[in-house]
DNA sequence: TATTGTTATACTCTATAACTATA
DNA sequence: TATAGTTATAGAGTATAACAATA
């Protein structure tokens, strides 16, 4: 909407080759975090309940909003991280109709490997930068990449 | 919080920052993605079909490769393209047990429009950066990311 | 025997619609 | 009436195992 925005439009097309570069990028990642998701048992989506409740109490209709989901699909979705000892829900002591959602200690520690193993699995793909290069990247990737719909934290987009 | 890395890589740990964008940035592109795929009716998956189909003609156990799937799972997803009209399945003249499968003109038009809306859905994440700014993301983007496990192509990996 | 692809089966993920309980 | 969550149902996506046809 800016002028500013319209007048780069005009210039120069934002090469096809960066948006191929980011699809790229975008496919490499998930792909990590499918893997690293695959090797815990996790569906991608589980994956990302467990970065979004990392540091966060969540109601079940907060949690639809950071997925994106529906309210019915979470239900099935929350039942069996519950099942398996990762979550648990809780009560809302000021409304009665809310559920809220916690990580168990064990989804806690399953949470925290699972943000080191991401950083393992990009740290290579980013080791052929120098530090200037990958200060640089991480600038202009900050500086271009709104939030996703719902989320700022890592996994929680 | 910052859980202390095992192998501090002498020349320097990637920050933390850095893989935190570069996960921001899958899901966000994962976003713009799923988004053009579901107002075109289509799982992620379908879309990299499409994607993948769009310059090759694949046999089966070729598109097992792209995808990382098994092959009883791409069975149903071609037979599910295919009667939506979007791709074709062909005998192999040279091997009897393979089947090749090609986009029909239809998924040929989709696949390109999906091209286009992925384009256009990121420009204006990108429009913030200047030129040279564009410039050189891309080059970071493109030196750091090794080519996904099975595909060079943009929505192919 | 090995490969290519399909079928049978089962589970997860997802959405829509109807429902209960609470506000 | 409106909101929060669950249940019922259905379809897509996925994997494992068994199978048929071809090499």
């Amino acid at each position: 909407m800016p002028a500013r925005q319209q007048k780069v439009e005009s210039i120069g097309v934002p090469a096809a080759d960066l948006v191929d570069a980011l699809a790229q990028t975008a496919f490499t990642t998930m792909g990590a975090l499918t893997k690293i998701a695959s090797d815990n048992d996790l569906s991608l989506t589980q994956l990302r309940v467990l970065a979004i409740l990392r540091d966060r109490r969540l109601r079940m209709s907060d949690l639809v909003g950071y997925l994106g989901l529906e309210k019915s699909t979470l239900t099935g979705l929350i039942a069996r991280a519950e099942a398996r000892g990762l979550v648990t829900r809780l009560a809302n002591p000021k409304d009665k109709r809310v559920i809220d959602v916690v990580l168990t200690p064990e989804g806690h520690v399953l949470a925290e490997q699972l943000a080191r193993d991401l950083a393992s699995h990009l740290n290579p793909l980013v080791s052929s930068l120098d530090g200037g290069e990958q200060k640089t990247l991480c600038v202009l990737l900050t500086k271009s990449l709104q939030p996703a719909p719902g989320g700022a934290r890592p996994l929680a987009g």
